[in-house]
DNA sequence: GTCTATACACCGATAGAC
DNA sequence: GTCTATCGGTGTATAGAC
């Protein structure tokens, strides 16, 4: 990988989180990378493969870069611990607000909508080895699936980050409140044997009512 | 309020729904519009005005039809059977794309974080008033505040708008997450006065050892 | 209030010298 | 692989005729 590559990936990201998908555009990078305009297209083709493969390869060390942490973790309150750690450590780093933006533009574009789709699919992969193995323990871990839970919390992330360019107090507040209801569902599943049968019964009655 | 004002305000939606933020343009807006480029800036001043106008009018419009609606509810069942309603009819619109295009160019510039604000604000108060009525009535209602509960929703809606276009399918998967992750927390707050003591005697435990 | 015409900046992308 | 120069197109915004 030539410098010049790497100076235009990186400047990349930088461009997406400091102006936007709007404002983004090969001048711009080119400018930011301290490189002329023409080697965008000489490298990479056109602008929207430039933000492909800068997608790519930040996703693939965002991700990479957690794993062994991912890995050691073995409960439901470890998970939550380390998720949080996660989503303030990428919050700060830039790097969701980059991805808001790419799915912001991936609404219209497909060469972005595929990079989105990598993205999302990368962490929704990590996530979902995680919850699957601590769900796996829990007695009422088969009623919620690991990878449309990974996708859910994906989306959630996504919307914060969103919410909280537009109103950071509000988007703290929305944060309480999720961790309040995260709180109370840890809650419910680490009841006892006796309670658990007894929300199960209940889910039940609710499912039915839900889809009649 | 004259024609062409009303006309560019509804193309301006219209085209933030189908080009997002970064391809809207007073010469796009008017020509869906059928009017002539300069009137954008003789009537707004700026695109920036202009979509901050559309905005208002179109939250105000979408948030005021649902009213009616709103102050019937009288249960939790019955807010997360409206709730389910309006999330799918107003998809369906494109008032949630329109709403996710606006915060991803908020990001950037101040004109469009104002109209999101109002417009997020809009939205919170009237999800807020039936929230807080609803879960004034449970007996776990004290545990999450309604205004943040509000936000939080909002702040979802968002995210799964923008996953929407980018994976149809990972989105939906992602919704049936959550419609069971509410439908356990609908359990849990319908659980009866033993239980509920239970809940809420763990959640301090759990709230103790998430501040410690 | 609406139109044409236009100034001026920036865009993506390419050709061709080096 | 990098540079300059340039094409054609689009963007915001304004001036001035009607």
């Amino acid at each position: 990988m030539t410098d010049t590559r790497t100076k235009l990936l990186a400047a990349t990201t930088e461009s997406l989180r400091h102006d936007g998908i709007a404002g983004l555009s090969a001048r711009g990078v080119a400018a930011r990378a301290g490189v002329n305009q023409a080697l965008v297209f000489y490298h990479f083709g056109s602008v929207g493969e430039l933000v492909q493969a800068a997608v790519r390869t930040s996703v693939d060390a965002s991700v990479g870069s957690y794993r062994a942490r991912f890995d050691e973790i073995g409960s439901l309150a470890e998970l939550l611990t380390v998720g949080r750690e996660l989503h303030e450590r990428e919050r700060a780093l830039g790097n969701v607000a980059v991805m808001a933006q790419l799915m912001a533009g991936a609404q219209q574009d497909l060469t972005l909508a595929e990079a989105a789709r990598y993205a999302m699919a990368r962490w929704n992969d990590q996530i979902e080895d995680v919850v699957r193995r601590v769900l796996g323990d829990n007695p009422l871990g088969d009623l919620v699936d690991p990878g449309r839970l990974a996708q859910a919390i994906s989306a959630v992330f996504i919307g914060l980050e969103l919410y909280d360019g537009v109103d950071p107090v509000g988007s703290s507040a929305a944060i309480e409140a999720l961790e309040t209801l995260v709180a109370m569902l840890q809650v419910a599943a680490e009841l006892g044997p006796v309670s658990s049968r007894a929300l199960r019964a209940k889910l039940r009655q609710v499912s039915a009512r839900a889809a009649g």
